[in-house]
DNA sequence: AAGATTTGACAAGCTAGCTTTTCATTGCGA
DNA sequence: TCGCAATGAAAAGCTAGCTTGTCAAATCTT
């Protein structure tokens, strides 16, 4: 599922594990999410929407799931 | 994580199974997490608020998500 | 150019999400 | 009241999400 976390975390000037700390799993995890290679949770996507402040909707693209 | 699934699946008076099928899933899916067994993935999470004509966050509690 | 930070990637292992199957219970229409 | 639809629940099995650890490559910083 695409989503606009490497932009997003560019332009608030965090490394993947700065914004890995703040929702509370592994760069890893962070580092896999933004190259696709699996989904968060729902539950990490919503902390991980928060920490841009945005919604759910506005970090990931819905469309993949409906493909 | 909680959510208003059942209370909306009631108002567009579907049946679990009907819904399964919408979304894509098993009924013992739409069952278990209705009843909070547990989360769906988040493309699931897509595809039932779709269902509904909602977003993720008007269906699921996001709150959980950072206790 | 050297050193430090950041990122990408892989492996092995654990847990959560989802499946099919099955059975018991509940509630409702004929 | 009989039968059927709907729901709840459990087991066993597979895959996806996430972990720690490690290493190499890329990108800053100075």
């Amino acid at each position: 599922m695409k989503n606009s976390i490497r932009l997003l975390r560019a332009e608030k000037g965090w490394s993947q594990a700065e914004l890995a700390d703040q929702v509370g799993v592994s760069r890893n995890s962070v580092n896999s999410i933004e190259n696709g290679k699996f989904d968060p949770s729902l539950p990490l996507a919503f902390r991980i929407a928060h920490a841009f402040g945005l919604t759910v909707e506005e970090v990931f693209d819905k469309e993949d799931a409906f493909t």
